[in-house]
DNA sequence: AGAATTGCTGTGCAACATGGTCAGTATTGT
DNA sequence: ACAATACTGACCATGTTGCACAGCAATTCT
């Protein structure tokens, strides 16, 4: 065995996981073709990272923009003292925020939503910031998005560390 | 036809997408199975949102922290003017940086990271905030996440306002 | 050392899904 | 009334899936 920590990936696993990234429709049996092994051995592969949860499946990726919702604002929310969960169940209500996190520092929750129009961007911010906990809120419109959402590089240099024997 | 915006989605497309969310790996057939319409009319939708850019692809969707990278690490980054792209470049040969979008407002860059271990993660906010151009940071980190990134309620709204003619 | 375990390979098989095409039908637009 | 568009239901050849099998190598246990 590898000796170190043992559940995690190997140079074989990021592999995969690199190619279904950037061919997700392949079939298993693609997938082992290119990897040059067998294929009991990638359906193996993937069914130990999904019982671990690390392959949690295969959504399809939508582009919200393209679906009209062509503004992303993020919120950073100050709220009252105990009241995160309360605040938390407010936002999940409403339909156009995306993501909300907990936070440590200043702000104590931070937002993602998204919006078809200025004014609807504007309809949204107020819904957001009339949740009665809700404190202070200082907002802000993403103009443009240098790094797409990514996973890609930690995997390359998965593969790269395992590999190269 | 219905009249309105044309090139929308309709309530079929958006209960496709549910669909597919819900369960990914459905195959074309298993769809049209369920949502009872013919098979080619699914891959007809399926075309055409792909087409619009609309459905841009099933990639893997992997869990960072089942993968050793459990935290997640939020900064705003205040730079000289007219360095955004330099910093950007930056930024993305980070490999822990798995996002960046530039705001309006007080900050400019926003940047989301992920680190396997609190002392890991010090090097990668050293690390960003090594970048030269950068002159203000601050950062917090993630300590839960209410509402995990989702674009299921727009979808549902969609597929309601469609539907029930 | 010998035995057992584990992981990969390569094969075979039946069941099923895929992409393609085609004709028939209803609905919408001119 | 005619043309265009969208959906249906069927057909086909081909490829893929899930499963089980035996052979092999490397590693770990006793």
């Amino acid at each position: 065995m590898a000796g170190a920590g043992e559940d995690a990936l190997d140079g074989l696993d990021a592999r995969l996981l690199l190619l279904l990234s950037d061919e997700p429709r392949l079939g298993v049996l693609e997938c082992s073709r290119r990897l040059g092994v067998a294929r009991g051995t990638v359906q193996a592969r993937m069914d130990r990272m999904a019982r671990r949860g690390i392959l949690r499946g295969f959504p399809p990726e939508l582009d919200l923009a393209a679906m009209g919702y062509g503004l992303t604002a993020f919120a950073v929310l100050e709220i009252s003292q105990g009241q995160r969960a309360a605040v938390s169940e407010r936002l999940a209500a409403i339909d156009e925020v995306c993501e909300v996190h907990a936070t440590t520092g200043q702000g104590d929750l931070f937002v993602r939503m998204v919006a078809r129009s200025n004014a609807d961007l504007q309809r949204v911010i107020d819904t957001v910031v009339a949740v009665p906990e809700v404190r202070r809120t200082s907002t802000s419109i993403a103009l443009s998005t240098p790094v797409a959402p990514r996973v890609r590089p930690l995997l390359e240099r998965l593969a790269a560390e395992s590999a190269p024997e």
